[in-house]
DNA sequence: CATAGACTCTATAGTTGCTATAGGGTCAAG
DNA sequence: CTTGACCCTATAGCAACTATAGAGTCTATG
C-alpha cells in the first residue's frame, strides 16, 4: 500500500509518516519503478505502535527506545517500566500544576463582572500584582 | 538598572527580556552611551504583568491584547473576561486528557512487574494495540 | 595605560512535534 | 495526449523560548 492509504488506515498524516521515517521511528520501506513507498501489513503495525505511544505523550527519543527493546525480545524489561513510570509522573506533575492555574484563574473569573471598565477591573488589577 | 539586573529581579532571562520586546510585549527601552538597555520601575512592572501571565499559560498573542488594554483605560473589559475564561476552559479540557491519559498509564503500569523480559512485559503488549 | 573578567549587544540557530508549501515527478483514466 | 489525484524532496514555519558566536562596553586592578 502507498502513503496516501497508509495515513487513511492509521489516521496519521503522510507528513507526519514520512517525518517519524525521518527521524528514525520508522523503517525506510521498499520503492515502486516510480519511487513511491510501499508499505506493508507490518509497517502498518509498526506506526500503529508510535501512534499509540505518542496518545500516551511519550517523547519520540523514548519511542525509539521502546522500538529498539521490541526487537530485543529476551532482554530485560526494566527500563519499559522506568519510562512508564517516568511518563506517569510527569502527567501527574503537569495535572497538579494545571489544578493550582485553574484555581487562579477561577479566583480571576469572580473578580470581575461583565460590565465593568479596563480601570475597574478585577482581573487586570489581580494580573498587575 | 540594565538588563542583568532586570532579570534577576524579575526571575526572567535576558535572552527571554530581549525576546519579549522583539515580539513587541515590552517596549524597548532607552539606551546607556554604549548601547545598552536601560530599565526603569515601570519597565520591571510591565515584565512582571508578562510574567503573570505567562505563569497563566496565557499565550503571547493574547497577552498582547491584555497589554493593550491596559492603556486603555475606559474601555469594557468583557474581552478581558472573555479571555481568563476561554483559558480556564483550555485549563479544564487539557486536566480531563491528561486524566484518562494518567488511567491508560496506571493501567500500564501494573500490566508488568520488573522482573521480565520485552518479550513477556505486559507493557509491550498493551503498545502493540 | 593595559589587561582581564563580567556584562552587554545583535544575529542566528536550535529545541519538539508536527504542518504547510513549493516545485516537480508518477500514474491511471478519458 | 491531457488531466487530476497522488507522490516525491526540500524547506520553512509554528510557539516560546534557549543557546551560541563574535564582537563591543565597562570597571577594577596592577
Amino acid at each position: 500500500m502507498k502513503i496516501g492509504q497508509l495515513a487513511k488506515v492509521s489516521g496519521c498524516s503522510i507528513q507526519t509518516i514520512r517525518y517519524y521515517e525521518k527521524e528514525g521511528l520508522l523503517n525506510p520501506p521498499s520503492r515502486s519503478e516510480g519511487n513511491f513507498r510501499l508499505y506493508d501489513e507490518k509497517a502498518l503495525k509498526e506506526l500503529e505502535f508510535v501512534k499509540h505511544c505518542r496518545s500516551l505523550d511519550i517523547p519520540l527519543i523514548d519511542i525509539k527506545t521502546l522500538l529498539e527493546l521490541k526487537n530485543r525480545p529476551e532482554e530485560s524489561c526494566s527500563s519499559i517500566n522506568d519510562l512508564i513510570a517516568k511518563q506517569l509522573d510527569l502527567v501527574n506533575q503537569r495535572i497538579k500544576e494545571l489544578k493550582v492555574l485553574k484555581s487562579e484563574l477561577q479566583i480571576m473569573k469572580k473578580a470581575c463582572s461583565s460590565d465593568n471598565t479596563v480601570e475597574r477591573c478585577g482581573i487586570m488589577k489581580t494580573l498587575e500584582v
